[in-house]
DNA sequence: TCAAGCTTGATGCATCTGCATCTATCGCCT
DNA sequence: AGGCGATAGATGCAGATGCATCAAGCTTGA
């Protein structure tokens, strides 16, 4: 019943690098788009379900729940996104509140080359740091972490 | 000598998870704190680095070496902290340009109320999810990836 | 000695985030 | 049908971040 409050060393140790390690390879990975002249991370994240979701496209609160952005944050990246051409807005049929959110061909084009970078961004960063099981030890420990515990 | 760039199925997944997981966690951290009224995890970070430098404290861009704070960031963080007398500056005797940060005695406690939730937090989110000996492997491939490999 | 260059820290400006709130539309329940 | 709460998305405002640059003081070397 006693809730356990203070956290061990150990504990501790691997909750400081979790954020330490994070935002460092964050940062990197960030660095080397900008260093490409390409847009944030951020403008990936949303470019990728995009292209996932194919023709159909996405409302936007269908990216919030496959994103970890905030409502506000997605409405205003859009926007964004429309404004640089990458993304068309589409009014929605039974739901005039809505819109169906579409990549254009030019986001689909600075999706790939975005990849480009940040797929090596990743290659070198983790894929070589780590061997296979490695790295599927980690994505495990780090599953069980996951809040709430999703499936996958 | 070919750089191999593109990382396999399970070092995405690795990434993905690392940066997901990191992200909500730290989030979850943050609204805990917010909840009990007290300040952001940065202040957190920068009170923990002074508390432990003890009365003599800490030149700028010490705390810079021992963050991962941008120096313009320090800045105006410490700014902050001084306006809310966490801090005080001192002029340093040798050096015409430097300042020293110590922490007030409102900021050791400032900093005592935030570990009492903060603390909490870790515990709940790593401690109570992972036993000690997947903490300590998952500390151990973290450390792997830490860049530049670090020591401890 | 003193000019050139480096280090320390601050700051103006643009962008981004967080929070609260707003408008418009929808769905439900009576 | 009509009204009411819930949902979708936008936005005004304040605070935070990133970038470039600045000012002041230090160090070095001819």
């Amino acid at each position: 019943m006693t809730e356990k409050a203070k956290p061990s060393p150990e504990t501790i140790k691997a909750w400081a690098r979790l954020m330490r390690v994070s935002r460092q390879l964050m940062e990197r990975a960030e660095d080397a788009l900008k260093e490409g002249g390409l847009p944030p991370l951020a403008w990936y994240d949303v470019l990728h379900e995009l292209a996932e979701a194919g023709e159909g496209g996405l409302r936007p609160f269908q990216l919030i729940e496959r994103t970890l952005f905030a409502q506000y944050n997605i409405s205003r990246l859009l926007a964004r996104l429309e404004a640089d051409g990458l993304v068309e807005k589409l009014p929605v049929a039974d739901d005039g509140r809505g819109q169906t959110i579409r990549v254009s061909a030019k986001g689909r084009e600075t999706r790939r080359r975005m990849w480009a970078i940040y797929g090596r961004s990743i290659e070198e960063l983790v894929g070589a740091k780590l061997s296979p099981d490695e790295q599927s030890m980690i994505s495990a420990l780090l599953g069980r972490l996951r809040h709430p515990p999703t499936a996958d």
